[in-house]
DNA sequence: GATCAATTTGCACCCGCGTGCAATCTTGCG
DNA sequence: CGCAAGATTGCACGCGGGTGCAAATTGATC
């Protein structure tokens, strides 16, 4: 059966048919493809090079089924309307890839069907389950938690209260801090807070470190209302409803918003639904730095999540033996633009 | 080693474990698990009950391993700064997980990359590589199916000339017709191309049919631009450019984009960079309508994606075992809103 | 109750590779 | 040149389950 090394046999090419070539044993093949392993250069150059002649590349499934480590990552996510679920796949697929990772994308519709999706992720053996989610409770997670089949669960780029998880986010307090610096540095006297649906953890800390730092500094509290969901027609809907039979007078001067998506709706609103001017008459801050308030039409003051370190944090989250549970904060970076 | 059916057994609990508990054999375990296996009613409800009390999930990874059949589709994906990137992954990932099929994401970030991402996603013994790349050229797929390990190759949502390869994408032409009627039918007289980086074939179809319709019917072959990247920010800076120095009555009274990305970098510079109108001093037309299309700021004219039904066309192709090439057109929506 | 076709079930063998240990080969040194 | 420590290599066994066929069972018919 000893094919010449033109054509591509497509009958798969084993480690037997290389170790056959390269008059060594199977076992010496695989040493030949791992890092640190026992080999003589010899060996391990005849190896690769008969490798090479046949177009050998090892079976990770097979090597999946024997060493038990897939290599594998799945990363749920559950909210696609968000156009910052985009920015985070990018980087965590390039840096997971970079490390060797391949990446499983499970799209969580609705929070119930977390369980469900873990599940599935454990059956393909993935060595981590990655939450990438916005919209779910705490509670979910413990249940999912009590079926525990997942080796390691990890929220991403939020908090989650189970003391049981690990959380890699951003330091969401020290950012509401100096945004809140910001702002309370010019002369704003009526601020709102738009957040996300209320009684998710997730909004948690950024409206209540904003809300205490003004309170702490301007002895009122800023008022408050929340989107039934992270969507900016939504928030458009909801302040145009909130300040249309309302005297502009008494309209807020500054919105400031959980996330970006949510203060595009509001930008929207203030201009096209009110007809108002952004920031002459109402300045706006957003969370996340998504792309688009980059651009021109929105040039929105946002705070950009530190995903580079994050996904860092979980590279080395997923190299480490240990069982790691906790939170860990990063830093990230305060983006002034124009809209406040 | 018969535990006690209350806490799940950390140690596998595998199909042996059920055949004991349901006193059959593994493989009547097996075919309990699999629709239209020849197996009697009465077994199948014992090892589904044992498999219940068990806790007993098969494990995908071992039956992909002895079945050649992954269930795993890889998806790559090469430019992640176009947001209805976003709305396929939400569209691809719920079919195919309706479907059965796990997704691999794959993230290339410049087309010198596929051919090592698909040797990972053949590593990984994927039944099908999807590539939803839009700054590739075909050259590159012919040199990736050289190297042929993997099933399927299927280019989405952009044709390629390819003979071997299938392509499922929107009807390019006859959506640039209707747009073309739609737009000829008043009474524009400068239009104005944006296409993408040129030399892409992606660009050729769109391209192709609007300068054709409009020649056929004004007799004149209206301008082209190509910008280099599918990026806002590179239109928005082409354009100013190209307008800045020219005399307003000179200046195109319709842009017709290759997609919104590009027209909404487009709107961007008419309005913002040129102080100027949408739609009335300029009309603007897009492709794809991606969510930020609908949007109060831009309320962007564009032509929808059949997402859905392309990726039924997709889920058809990955049942189906015959080796399929070729291209399947399916027709989309126009969607009119302000811009034009 | 015997007979034969239709169901069900069991089994040998394989998928491609990792783990831990024992066997073998190299070295350095006395 | 002989020997032991260290470096290499080979191997039995297992990972969890799919395939194709043969054995066993069931049921229907006369």
């Amino acid at each position: 059966m000893d094919d010449l090394d033109g054509a591509p046999a497509l009958p798969n090419v084993t480690a037997d048919d290389v170790a056959a070539r390269a008059g060594v044993s199977r076992w010496t093949v695989a040493r030949a493809f791992k890092k640190d392993a026992s080999i003589s250069e010899r060996s391990r150059r005849s190896v690769l090079a008969a490798a090479e002649e046949l177009g050998y590349v090892p079976d990770l499934l097979a090597a999946s089924l024997a060493s038990d480590r897939s290599g594998l990552v799945a990363l749920l996510v559950d909210d696609f309307d968000n156009p910052h679920k985009l920015v985070m796949l990018e980087s965590l697929t390039r840096v997971l890839q970079r490390e060797g990772w391949g990446t499983l994308l499970i799209n969580i519709g609705h929070e119930s069907e977390i369980p469900q999706a873990l599940l599935t992720a454990s059956q393909r053996r993935v060595d981590a389950a990655v939450l990438i989610g916005t919209e779910f409770d705490d509670a979910i997670i413990g249940t999912a938690l009590g079926a525990r089949r997942v080796k390691k669960l990890i929220v991403f780029a939020r908090v989650s209260q189970d003391p049981q998880t690990l959380s890699i986010c951003c330091d969401d307090a020290a950012a509401m801090r100096e945004i809140a610096d910001h702002l309370l540095a010019r002369p704003f006297r009526r601020p709102l807070f738009v957040g996300g649906p209320d009684g998710f953890s997730a909004t948690l800390m950024r409206k209540a470190t904003f809300l205490e730092a003004w309170r702490e500094r301007r002895g009122v509290t800023p008022e408050v209302v929340h989107v039934p969901r992270y969507d900016a027609r939504r928030a458009f809907d909801l302040l145009i409803d909130r300040l249309r039979d309302q005297p502009e007078a008494e309209h807020p001067d500054l919105v400031v918003c959980e996330n970006d998506v949510l203060a595009i709706g509001v930008m929207d609103a203030i201009r096209h639904g009110l007809g108002r001017s952004v920031p002459d008459d109402i300045a706006v801050v957003g969370f996340d730095d998504i792309p688009l308030a980059a651009s021109p039409a929105y040039e929105l003051t946002s705070y950009r999540q530190p995903l580079a370190a994050m996904g860092d944090a979980l590279v080395a989250v997923l190299k480490s033996s240990a069982e790691s549970a906790g939170r860990q904060f990063v830093r990230g970076e305060f983006v002034v633009r124009r809209s406040a």
